[in-house]
DNA sequence: ATAGAAATATAGCCATAGCTATATTAATTA
DNA sequence: TAATTAATATAGCTATGGCTATATTTCTAT
């Protein structure tokens, strides 16, 4: 049962890493641009490009051709869950007495693992250490 | 730079899923047949077929046409590793209190994405607590 | 205003992992 | 032993996400 749980999540955690990218550069640089994607990725121009045509099939993603990019309602609330979420594992982390650089990595991959359950008990966690 | 190392961990997981539970299996039950890998995995038999080839391909599997399958060396050492990482997560999530099941579910997946420096502070953190 | 640079898009390739359908081989049972 | 069932293998399809090379469009500077 957990290793189709966690196939699904392997489906959705690279449009949740997507989306989370593109909220902060909107939110940082006022426009997320698919170089700027790419290059936060550490991928090809051409690799970033082709995901995000599909997220923006998907209905993630409005954009015009040779255009930066912006979330649509369904992307935002997919990027701000998962910005939550993400800052609740990285926070978790460091509570539990890992350095900032470290607890960063391991988060990126993670934060698409964790649980409802789970991440109520690592807010719990927090709550009770000194990094909230 | 982390979403570089996520992506190596997503390539390396599979294997590593693969190898473990055919080290469960030859240890439970004397050998590992497709079909039960296919039906632990919940994936087609075809799927598992496929990947099995892989893997013997890459060294980490010895068999023989329609028999059943055991490991190499190479396929041993990391089948150990990760099980011994598996358990570790495993019991951290259970000591954070989280029920069983869950925990059960979300290492599956947390498992491939700690770090030699996390999973230290996770053992450390299950010398302190009950489930050891 | 236009030439050159930068960004985006597309084409065509590879690998992986899913699936169903079908063929082949092995194991079981009548 | 022969027929049936079970397991394994293969073929052919889809989707995703990597890559490089090249085309197209937009931006920037001269
Ligand atoms: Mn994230
Ligand atoms: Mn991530
Ligand atoms: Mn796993
Ligand atoms: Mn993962």
């Amino acid at each position: 049962m957990s290793f189709r749980k966690v196939r699904n999540a392997h489906k959705t955690e690279n449009t949740e890493d997507y989306l989370e990218l593109i909220a902060e550069l909107l939110n940082s640089k006022g426009e997320a641009r698919i170089v700027d994607i790419a290059n936060e990725l550490s991928i090809a121009q051409a690799t970033a490009n082709k995901t995000i045509q599909r997220l923006h099939n998907q209905g993630f993603i409005k954009k015009q051709p040779y255009r930066s990019i912006f979330l649509t309602v369904k992307g935002q609330q997919i990027a701000s869950k998962s910005k939550k979420r993400h800052n609740t594992v990285l926070k978790f982390l460091m509570n539990l007495g890992i350095d900032q650089k470290t607890a960063s990595a391991d988060a990126e991959g993670i934060e698409h693992h964790v649980s409802e359950k789970t991440l109520k008990k690592m807010e719990k966690f927090n709550s009770a250490k000194k990094i909230v």
